[in-house]
DNA sequence: CCTTACATGTAATCCGTTACATGATTAG
DNA sequence: CTAATCATGTAACGGATTACATGTAAGG
């Protein structure tokens, strides 16, 4: 029950249509709220229908319509309300932490060659986010409201990573 | 599409019960992998119904009767061969997250306070695995094969949770 | 007497993924 | 000529949560 949500945020950020939206989540808030464009197109639509936003349609020459969504004032409100509600640890799911468990009842050297594509895979993650700070926020000391929040989002980004590479690295040691 | 497996894994180290099992999920893998006893009942039900496991009914003095699951061996196949299967990078969802960036379209004050009880709540839960694991798994040097994984699975719950303490307060503190 | 623990389940609903569909335009 | 891009959607399915149901026995 938070994808409503995360789409508010998006269109408070900046109206947009639905593949917009959809290419936005790839890029940026969908690092930690990802969705595909069918789900994104369904709830925009229960959106409109309790009145959290309001689309306009656009003719484009050459392309097909778009709808475009903005946030209405019991949209904010709805969003405004749900920040203020408290939001309780997140479950941690793994399936590689399964599978870690599982090593001995299988084929070990499989495992660890995953493993060590994970660890390849958030590495090249990590410089991502990396060089997203560097170019977004290059002094982070400045920054204040909004963009704070978003650079501090980001560094959640790069922080997880870190854990990744730690853990899985340390596991591959671990059976070197 | 885990579950299952992770059932699997669960049984391979002991054969149980559902409720047993939905215990289990409680103390160790459902740290990596929940499930509520509705759900674990249903998976171990079409489990058996493919062949996976076998049940045994066990009549207790004074309590209701259990089934008791164990592994057959077509179910230890199915185990070996999804773990040779690769595991891609799992998506990270933190409705948390989509707070942080939103901060701006509400109230602040309370999310700050949300992120300072995570943050308690993060340290509550890393002093319980460091507990564990001290308890455990004192000389980590000496592990090997099942138990070494199983250690190296709790470290990454210790290490998930500094990352978590690390990310939330790095907001609180950019926040003060 | 009331609540908790044991043990297994059904039903309704929700959230999300995957596959498929349409139809025009632009790039190679 | 083919493939990709823009833009919006439907349909089917599966995984998971929440609420509810049953019945016995021990503990406070």
């Amino acid at each position: 029950m938070a994808l409503e949500h995360a789409l508010l945020v998006a269109l408070s950020e900046r109206p947009a249509a639905g593949l917009e939206l959809a290419r936005r989540f790839d890029r940026s808030i969908g690092f930690f709220w990802s969705a595909t464009h069918q789900q994104i197109y369904k709830v925009l639509r229960r959106m409109e229908d309790d009145g959290w936003v309001t689309a306009q349609t656009i003719e484009q020459s050459g392309r097909p319509e778009k709808r475009e969504y903005t946030v209405t004032d019991v949209g904010h409100k709805v969003l405004a309300d749900w920040i203020s509600t408290t939001t309780p640890r997140a479950g941690f799911r793994s399936e590689i932490a399964v599978k870690m468990r599982a090593a001995s009842y299988g084929d070990r050297d499989a495992l660890l060659a995953n493993i060590a594509e994970l660890i390849a895979d958030h590495r090249v993650r990590q410089g991502h986010y990396e060089t997203m700070s560097a170019r977004d926020y290059p002094e982070p000391q400045q920054l204040a409201g909004h963009e704070l929040d978003t650079y501090l989002v980001l560094r959640g980004g790069i922080l997880q990573e870190t854990f990744w590479i730690a853990w899985l690295t340390e596991y591959l040691e671990a059976h070197a």
